[in-house]
DNA sequence: ATTTATCCCATCGGATAGATAGACTAGTGT
DNA sequence: ACACTAGTCTATCTATCCGATGGGATAAAT
């Protein structure tokens, strides 16, 4: 399960993607337009700044964004700072290997075999898809949209 | 991530497939051998039963076993069976569909785009992977490792 | 009838997620 | 210098769920 943390973090990213090169966005305006408790925004859109991810400035005309071009952001890091290594198993895991506990010899572990598979399938999808593409592809959905309501 | 539950399950379905034909297995027989809580294990077996994918028999000689081929036991099955919708998010799934409260138009929604990814990828795994082809992965990496014992 | 083992109820501690409050700090514009 | 604005930080709270356990009811075999 993805957590509504990061879940958040995305849509909130996406929001500051579309903004870029324009004026910083408030943390009150942002939690309304993504329908985000402002509170608990706030904690999250932190956690972004502390890794990196986007650039605060305090004071009148203040606000969010973000740090780098959206073409070097990786669901994979979001989703991993808020909720964690991508495997569903910590034996799996690339970023955070675990043993478990109770298993014999994990070379033999059924579970871990298949779950290593779900971890890197994931992997690859959300290491291999940048906020800039994710946002690209929105936008082309966006836009087939309004040529279907234009030629309605 | 994957819960005790489900894990514990699949680990417990593997070593029943190890035994197919043979006399029913005790709960605690398995739970030791699995390194599982006993009482723990039980509601999992039973879980199991409750869906048809495991027979029971009380009394002396009784336990459990497999009641279908292993080819026919998917561990998509289990899972959702456990842990619920394969998807990171509800809005993703296909089994169990249910719409964002926070979501303007879902059609355009990029966390939704790519969640649904994850959730086709994790689906293909383990919707394509059954009981008995795992199995047989183990067996064949016992089976090398134990040549490699051999030649030492 | 006694033993054996599953069935099923009820519960429990601890961790975590989601969310909110409030006081503090540091900029901005005038 | 001052007042305002908006982010920073810490603390707390509640509900829910996970992992786990205990104890009695039920059914099968001998």
């Amino acid at each position: 399960m993805l957590s509504k943390k990061a879940k958040y973090a995305i849509k909130a990213l996406l929001a500051l993607a579309d903004r870029e090169g324009e004026e910083p966005m408030r943390i009150a305006d942002l939690a309304r337009e993504e329908q985000i408790p402002p509170k608990f925004l706030e904690l999250i859109l932190l956690g972004l700044r502390n890794n990196g991810i986007l650039q605060s400035r305090k004071g009148k005309g203040g606000g969010y964004r973000l740090a780098r071009d959206p073409a070097d952001i990786y669901l994979g890091q979001i989703v991993r700072m808020f909720d964690g290594p991508l495997a569903p198993v910590p034996c799996a895991s690339q970023t955070a290997y675990v043993r478990c506990a109770d298993c014999r010899n994990e070379a033999e572990c059924g579970v871990r075999l298949a779950m290593k598979e779900v971890r890197d399938a994931t992997a690859r999808i959300l290491d291999g898809t940048s906020l800039a593409a994710l946002h690209d592809r929105v936008e082309q959905v966006t836009a087939r949209r309004m040529r279907g309501i234009l030629s309605d």
